[in-house]
RNA sequence: CGGGAAGUGGCGUAGCUGGCUAGCGUACCUGCUUUGGGAGCAGGGGGUCGCGGGUUCAAAUCCCGCCUUCCCGACCA
């Protein structure tokens, strides 16, 4: 391509409402434009890059059988009561009418449509296993779209969809997906780490995220040298670390705590520490109000809360259900006589504190002295807490763990059957006898991609594309376009690149030279040739790689650069 | 949804407190000079100042309503 003739609209200052690196960069480098919140236009260089991923990604899915699809974005309203997600999926999902008034969602995942279409030709276990994937459109009215193309409402995303016999069938399968996936983030270049993850509105009780190390990615990653990895809202507790102290055990004594209600206040007000504290937060579980203890010092995760509660819908309760479960105002609530009888869950860290401070489900009044087992004790005691700096790894039990952050670019799911039930989505066994299909899921982020590749790889200058993924490999800048024998030299061997197969992008623009390298650095550009005067005289061009400092160049023969470019692209 | 900020040529912004020719940088067009890391000079085109209403002789500026966008907290590829 001739950049004179390509429409690569750069920008020398970000747009203003632009908030992270890569979204800047996306949209100063011509990628894409903005067109409102969380919607972005591809132009032809973002979407030329967009296909580069869209290859590898196909590839690497080609290889372990995947076949691909396209399913509609609209979607009946049927398919969705079936599962019973156009209620569970909430304001995420977006809804829309036809002329007719029939109800449709704009498709946030595929689930329902991918086991409606399995379960109306899949019949035999002779069929199976299949795996299913498609590039598709995902809208999604998001909170807060943010980070650029990051969060959008509407974003390109790899789904695919497995169907197996069996649970070990698709345990099978599902490490192949795994590897693959490890392929895919290896061929972009990325320094990744694959953790544990809760599976959210996906559902199924397993799964792993594959995370892209950036100090800006808006997970937190817990791990441990030992090779345990997980999601920090998902990374697990141990039940046994918390130390019984010897103090003698005493009787639990009433006291008045007027307006102090804070865990922070009522402990200043005792002179105690918050690890004395059981804090108690009541929660709504679909409707029903539960009671949930943790120790004063840690925080309640309400993933791991709902996943130990199995509802759909988890909130915290209303001043006027806090009044009506206690009996007093919110801040005064505790394990000991509540009002009304409800469900206690407890966290692992409140069942060793000696004598614990709790709320007396009075208004203004404490506890003092509470003791597990001997005053009160909880309907079920497990792991519901959040993890912290300094807790040690659940799996080897020896170190600390470390925290990261990164970008969840892919997620994989063993669903088992979730959706096959619902669906009613069964095959014939060898015995004749009907069975519901396995199944697993499997996303990729293709259009975060982009955005991740870039927050990983970026300088003062601009993006440094991996060649895999650039949609130019090479940049070839004449410095005067007007000079004869520089123009002659730069067209000979952008022919030359082009008969190799090489995207070359060739700057014949009647620009001053450092505009054209500015913009091929903004650009990400991984290799350019400079085809200058001087270095022509002695029958040279210059050769740079985008990853080295600009004073970094090769001066290389002009009969040789071309396979030199191919040598070095194949590296 | 709650809390905060902002909307002025393509992009970045000044002007708004204290109403009265809408300015600067950049980008764009023309010409001359320049020519290896976002050149200089000269000339030029482009803005219903987010939208609607109000106050006023007069509104980008003051008042009311709406819309949009961004930032901080509950979703997820």
């Amino acid at each position: 391509m001739y950049f004179s003739k390509a429409f690569i609209p750069t920008l020398k200052e970000a747009p203003s409402d632009l908030d992270n690196i890569s979204a800047k960069l996306m949209v100063r480098s011509g990628m894409v434009r903005k067109l409102g919140s969380g919607l972005f236009e591809l132009l032809p260089l973002g979407l030329k890059t967009l296909g580069n991923v869209i290859s590898v990604i196909r590839e690497e899915m080609a290889a372990i059988d995947g076949q691909e699809v396209k399913l509609p974005l609209l979607l009946p309203k049927e398919l969705w009561i079936e599962t019973g997600r156009w209620n569970v999926y909430g304001k995420e999902l977006f809804r829309i009418k036809d002329r007719k008034n029939a109800e449709f969602a704009l498709a946030p995942t595929h689930e329902e449509a991918i086991t409606d279409l399995a379960r109306s030709f899949i019949k035999s276990y002779k069929q199976l296993p299949v795996m299913l994937y498609q590039f598709g459109i995902k809208f999604r009215d998001e909170i807060r779209p943010r980070f650029g193309v990051m969060r959008a409402r509407e974003f390109l995303m790899k789904d695919a969809y497995s169907f197996h016999t069996d649970d070990k069938d698709l345990e099978q399968y599902y490490k192949k997906v795994y590897a693959a996936y490890e392929n895919i983030c290896k061929r972009c270049g990325f320094k990744y780490r694959v953790v544990e993850a809760a599976s959210g509105a996906i559902g199924g009780n397993f799964s792993h995220e594959f995370m892209v190390l950036a100090d800006t990615g808006e997970e937190e990653i817990a791990w441990c040298h030992c090779g345990y990895g997980a999601n920090s809202e998902k990374a697990e507790c141990l039940e046994d670390i918390y130390e019984k102290s010897t103090e003698q055990v005493l009787d639990m004594e009433e006291i008045s705590t007027p307006n102090v209600g804070t865990i922070e206040d009522v402990s200043k007000f005792l002179n105690s520490s918050a690890q004395k504290f059981i804090k108690t937060i009541i929660y709504v579980a679909d409707g029903t109000p539960v009671a949930v203890l943790v120790r004063g010092d840690y925080d309640i995760n309400e993933i791991k809360l709902q996943s130990v509660l199995g509802c759909n819908e988890l909130e915290l309760a209303s001043p006027e259900i806090v009044q009506e479960v206690t009996g007093a105002k919110v801040g005064f609530a505790g394990p000991v006589n509540l009002k009304k009888k409800i469900k206690i869950y407890a966290d692992y860290s409140v069942v060793n504190i000696v004598n614990g401070v709790i709320g007396a489900n009075k208004t203004d009044t404490h506890i003092k002295n509470v003791n597990y087992g001997k005053d009160y004790k909880a309907d079920t005691v497990t792991d519901l807490r959040k993890v912290v700096h300094g807790d040690i790894c659940p799996r080897c039990k020896k170190e600390k763990l470390q925290f990261s952050r990164g970008i969840e670019i892919g997620h994989i799911f063993k669903l088992g059957t979730k959706y096959s039930k619902s669906m009613k989505a069964t095959y014939l066994d060898a015995n004749g006898k009907e069975n519901l299909m396995v199944m697993g899921c499997y996303g990729i982020g293709v259009t975060r991609i982009l955005a991740a590749t870039i927050e990983q790889s970026y300088d003062e200058n601009g993006i440094i594309w991996p060649v895999a993924l650039a949609a130019y490999k090479v940049a070839i800048i004449p410095v005067d376009f007007e000079n004869e024998n520089i123009k002659k030299v730069s067209e000979d061997i952008y022919k030359k690149l082009r008969e190799k197969k090489i995207d070359v992008l060739l700057d014949d623009r009647d620009e001053r030279a450092g505009i054209k390298f500015k913009d091929a650095d903004l650009i990400g550009i991984p290799y350019r040739i400079t085809v200058g005067e001087k270095n022509l005289q002695n029958g040279n061009v210059e050769f740079k790689d985008r990853k080295n400092d600009k004073s970094k160049t090769e001066i290389i023969k002009v009969e040789n650069i071309v396979d030199y470019v191919v040598s070095q692209i194949k590296l």
